[in-house]
RNA sequence: CGACAUGGACAGGCGGCCGCUGGCCAGACUCUUCGGGGUCAGGACAGAGGAAAGUCCGAGCACGGCAGGGCGCGGCGGUGGGAGAAGAUCCCACACGUCCUCUCGAUCGGGGGCGCGGGUUAGGAGAAGAAAACGACCGCCGAUGGCCCGAUUCGUCGGGCACAGGUAAGGGUGAGAAGGUGCGGUAAGAGCGCACCAGGCGACCGGUGACGGUCGUGCUGUCAGACCCCCGCCGCGUGCAAGGUCAAACAGCUUCCGCUCGUGAAAGCGAGACGGCCGGCCCGGCCGGAAGGGAGCGGGUGGACCGCUGGACCGUGAUCGCAAGGUCGCGGCAAGAGAAAUGGUCGCCACCGGGUGGUGUUGAGCCACUCGGUACAGAACUCGGCUUAUCGUCCAUGUCCGAUC
């Protein structure tokens, strides 16, 4: 039994290690995409506007919109990737239960870590604001 | 050697770390209606293009439509062969037009490039212009007729006017102005006549044919067919978000059961209860099955699976063909996603460009360091084409020619 137990806590704390971005990470469909347009936060970070909102899950899901303005299909793939890899790598660094939509804006290409950068500022913005508004709820429905 | 043109091949390389998609091989945990499903970790393998693009043609495939014919709409357009699944497209030869190539220049020949290229004597629209064809704005003429003046042998003659009229030489407009140039001709002009040139028509000759040549014929405006139109030929529509299968939940529809007793294996039958209708009420008669459940049909929504990758396939060798390509042998299986994988990052090397320093007689070049760059572009059902975009490297072929004056 013990031994099973031990397997077990391995195996978790690998899967938390790892930095894997499955489907399950994805978010996929036209209304988890309104959902998140319409009730979630928004925080502009220069190219990027980052949506989010808390879902019920473990873990964070993205979605990526990215208009034909930005470019060819060639430079718009390449800008989700850039994202898309910016957001495996900040995973378990940042809190997690969130579903973000980032809209990419028409700009000159940049480097993966700035994006990384304005992804985690726009994450922890998103992360502070959601905080603050459940100690808000909690402090005022004993009073209520 | 170099320049240009055409065709072909390649589409930066290697490594570390962290990831993604696919089927395959194996494991742990877990759920289960025992069919299977879920989660996690692992292994080796495979994983964008010559244009994957534009979606412009032609097909396969799917669903819908379809007697036959006509109108309409759309597409194609030199000729003869050939390749191809194809009426897409491509190849060879020829014809026509045009350009380039030698030369101070011209002509002829050779070679090469380009051409969405049937009909403009079937007709129409089109700006400017007087007019695009039954042409007269200016101009020219005014022979002939008219009017006026003069002379007169009374027959006419000379001069004038620009009234009738004649006229396409010249001006202006236009891409194009009555085929062009020259000579004759005329009052002035005009294919009115002639010569040459260009075109049309006819005859003959050559050619399978597009067409070419000769002769004849005064027959002759021209830009536009990437405007309508005419001629010939061809053409159903929509595209994998096509379309098919599956099981859920929820509308809706049909049908059966329905509450009790008897009978019966069951279906059912009989009686009763209940509800509705006839009725003031009872008897009686007729009709019905709420709630709930079973079965069937089933629109729309979301989901899963199939379609979905083995094909007019790819590589290679032989052979046939001028070529496009054909035939045969051998080897191979090569992405299948679905908010959409095929990557991110770091280092080294290669190539290109700039700067600094060194070497070098200046220069060219070489070396070191440093900075920047390394195209166009991303599969979305699959093929065959076309078109467009493209940093550069390499290879092959062709041309850069001749005669006469």
């Amino acid at each position: 039994m013990c031994t099973m137990d031990d397997a077990a806590t391995t195996t978790m704390s690998n899967a938390e290690r790892r930095l894997t971005f499955r489907a399950r990470h994805r978010l996929s469909g036209i209304r988890a995409f309104t959902r998140v347009h319409r009730e979630g936060v928004r925080k502009p970070r220069g190219p990027i506007i980052v949506i989010g909102m808390p879902n019920d899950l473990p873990h964070c899901r993205l979605g990526l919109s990215v208009s034909r303005r930005v470019g060819n299909a060639v430079t718009r793939h390449a800008i989700k990737r850039k994202l898309r890899e910016s957001f495996r790598l900040l995973q378990h660094d940042l809190p997690g239960g969130y579903d973000f939509v980032i809209i990419v804006r028409p700009h000159a290409t940049i480097p993966m870590q700035r994006y990384k950068d304005q992804l985690a500022s726009a994450w922890e913005a998103i992360d502070a604001t959601y905080k603050k508004r459940y100690r808000r709820s909690s402090d005022a429905e004993p009073s209520a």
